[in-house]
DNA sequence: GTCTATAGCTTGATAGAC
DNA sequence: GTCTATCAAGCTATAGAC
């Protein structure tokens, strides 16, 4: 028993430190914001289900807003540095030229859908919430620009070498109808359930990355490749 | 002047009327349910926006929850009639012969579009609204089955038509990623806006359309021709 | 149909004992 | 760090005057 150190103090079944407590706190409140949204959880109903006490989000969080936005940061952090290390091994494997644009999209989604179906609860629920975040007025642009803009930039920047030439417009928008795609998935509302009278189902995400991938990818090289190698037959359409 | 039977009654600036309140009370609960979600939004929130007393919404909704649906609906009807008509007139101009894979998606995307574009701001909330509650674990998987299945059966068996012996789960997992590249659209976010630094704006909706259908006509292409003449060559991919 | 008034609860947040 | 106790404000919903 060499570890009575007070870097662990305490250290068992019943107390287990404020660092619990605030993990509690944190996996409580993921879950509900998923399943509910940001404003129909109370922070007396995360406290409930964390088996604490109320007051202790405001000492530990300060207060609603930010222990949302620790929820967020939380696993962000972890899953962006998967997706750089995929992504550079993915360009150093191909090198001196691109990789394909399919494995640049699987570099950049498989750590989530992965995750999401293996990776436990926690996770799931997780994913549910950036679900909810991507496609809210309200915290859509901010947060997800701050918490993800920089994973995608380099992603993007991939698929620039991808595609030489390409108008910046396109890739952009590109990435916009994954993002869309993408998302859609992490909801697992069930309505491919009911559409699809069981043949498909919300939860097999399996199935969703063997077919994201290459339509995105064809969704790419329809508008990335067209942009310029025929930019003189690109139609001006009116909506 | 002969309107005054009592079909128009007391028509006038002042006194409109009860479904003239119906109507406030409706347009008024739309902005603010899209900018701000369901549960953040009260109910004394949208009379005071509406100009109308607080216990009119119990008077003619019944409760909030109703109100909510009947926004829902009320757009849904007249969007669901159009895209049926247009889906109608581009299989009939390209009879006997199945419509090209883009004549069917524009029929299915573009009077959401345009309207979002150029309806005005009630259109436009209602597709933001339109956007949270497609990707909400909550009302996901409910509304928009209840309000929106029957036409996308109706599209998704034109398309059926246009890759005959598909088999059907790339369809309803291609119409699952068209989803969530449509909704993400109508949330207009400022993302995109933030991500290319200004090059793409997401309230410029034209383009989005202009791109959006090449993009998910070569993603159905690349998921559905691919199950029907190359199913041996399939790959079974674990994620 | 519309309004006033209010019942009955829940909310986020905090002060202070331990 | 954790808990008890409590506050002021907000909420949905309704009863009843007009």
């Amino acid at each position: 028993m060499a570890k009575t150190t007070k870097s662990a103090p305490l250290r068992g079944p019943r107390k287990a430190g404020p660092e619990a407590t605030r993990q509690k706190i944190l996996d409580a409140a993921e879950i509900l914001f998923a399943e509910r949204g940001f404003h129909s959880v109370s922070v007396r109903d995360i406290t409930a289900a964390a088996g604490v006490d109320v007051a202790l989000v405001h000492y530990h969080f300060g207060n609603k807003q930010l222990l949302f936005e620790t929820v967020f940061m939380r696993r962000a952090e972890l899953l962006n540095a998967e997706r750089l290390r995929r992504l550079e091994a993915v360009v150093q494997r191909a090198k001196p030229r691109a990789p394909k644009v399919e494995e640049i999209i699987d570099a950049f989604t498989h750590p989530l859908l992965d995750r999401s179906a293996r990776g436990g609860p926690g996770w799931k629920a997780y994913f549910a919430l950036i679900a909810q975040v991507n496609n809210s007025t309200e915290f859509g642009g901010l947060m997800m620009t701050r918490y993800f803009d920089p994973v995608v930039h380099a992603f993007i920047a991939a698929l620039r070498r991808a595609f030489p030439g390409c108008d910046e417009r396109e890739l952009y928008w590109s990435y916009h109808f994954l993002s869309g795609a993408l998302t859609l998935t992490f909801a697992e509302t069930g309505r491919i359930d009911n559409l699809s009278q069981g043949a498909c189902r919300s939860n097999d995400l399996d199935s969703v990355h063997q077919r994201l991938v290459p339509y995105v990818a064809a969704g790419f090289r329809a508008l990335c490749s067209r942009s310029s190698t025929t930019p003189a037959r690109r139609k001006r359409k009116t909506l």
